[in-house]
DNA sequence: AAGATCATGTAAATCGTTACATGATTGT
DNA sequence: ACAATCATGTAACGATTTACATGATCTT
């Protein structure tokens, strides 16, 4: 496996919680789940689906049940489960955050500070949205037994809080900056 | 300039702020500053002020005051300011983000649970860290006029109010597993 | 004299996104 | 019949990171 192939370690882990999956279900899985924090696209699932094959980390399974619809559906093989392992057991590497947001507010000097605030109102929008999604979610994950939701319930809570946080220093800074154009 | 380019913007845009630098002291100062939400290599950076040179979006200035190193300093043109303020004005792109963290705290019910909890550990130093840095970087642009830090006061607070928030995450987390472990 | 830091770059590899392409099946 | 969605892929492009490379100047 590549050097870094954090795509793939996100394909096989998948597959390992999903027990077997088709290169779709997948992804329709995780645009419920890990969209937040982590998605990949059709064109990069499929190619790696082909290279956790070929290194003998997942196996093709023939599931052709009932009147069902041409796929190709995979399941982890030990090796793979070791190979997961093995990084979900590694220190996570640092984030690389790229936020655009920011950048554009810290050249806010640059332009007039309508600017930046409509900027902030419209993620405050965004993020208005996003904790809605999320609430939803919420609720679905409490209604099933929320002992075998553990980890999606701590990546959500990760989420709401972060939203809550982001919506309050929006309001702040929205506020300085309303009050730094009266001078 | 290529459609995205948010890299050459982000050069654009210190440049700016900066009246006139070089490439070295650009890198400078963006770790200084942005470097929690936007960080550029020399590798990116040099090619970079090449392009912006020959679209005349900036211009090399002859700086050579006493016994100065030698090095390429440059200023931004009219022209880079029109283009500058034009990205400016747009609505900041989506953010993409890609939390390695979450993904293996994801996938945590694949490994013992005390994995999990040492990879929030981990967190929360690192969090800690941060404020600390983040605590020292306040209270020096509060020393100088904080009218005139505004923007870099309101990504500080961005920064300062995520990872206080991240950090009663972590413990929460923490507290989740240590607790779903006892059954 | 040596080590740190200033200063600028090139080349290769990697990685990810977008656009393109195709066809089957299901629901209305 | 038609639209939606299921289902899988390829190709091109664009962007970023890492490794490589070099030499000057400053500090101790």
């Amino acid at each position: 496996m590549a050097k870094s192939a954090k795509s793939q370690f996100a394909v096989l882990g998948m597959l390992a919680l999903l027990k077997r999956s088709s290169g779709y279900d997948l992804k329709k899985h995780m645009e419920a789940s890990t969209q937040y924090f982590w998605r990949e696209t059709f064109s990069s699932i499929y190619p790696i689906l082909e290279d956790l094959e070929t290194q003998k980390l997942i196996v093709k399974i023939d599931v052709r049940a009932k009147n069902d619809r041409k796929r190709n559906v995979y399941r982890i093989t030990p090796q793979g489960t070791s190979v997961l392992t093995a990084w979900l057991l590694k220190n996570p590497d640092d984030i690389q955050v790229r936020n655009e947001l920011l950048l554009k507010l810290f050249f806010g000097e640059l332009v007039p500070t309508k600017v930046s605030i409509k900027h902030l109102e419209d993620y405050k929008k965004e993020l208005t949205h996003k904790l809605s999604v999320f609430r939803d979610i919420e609720t679905n994950l409490r209604a099933i037994d929320s002992s075998e939701a553990v980890y999606s319930l701590i990546t959500l809570d990760h989420g709401i809080s972060q939203v809550l946080t982001s919506l309050e220093w929006c309001d702040r800074a929205i506020k300085t900056l309303k009050s730094s154009k009266e001078k």
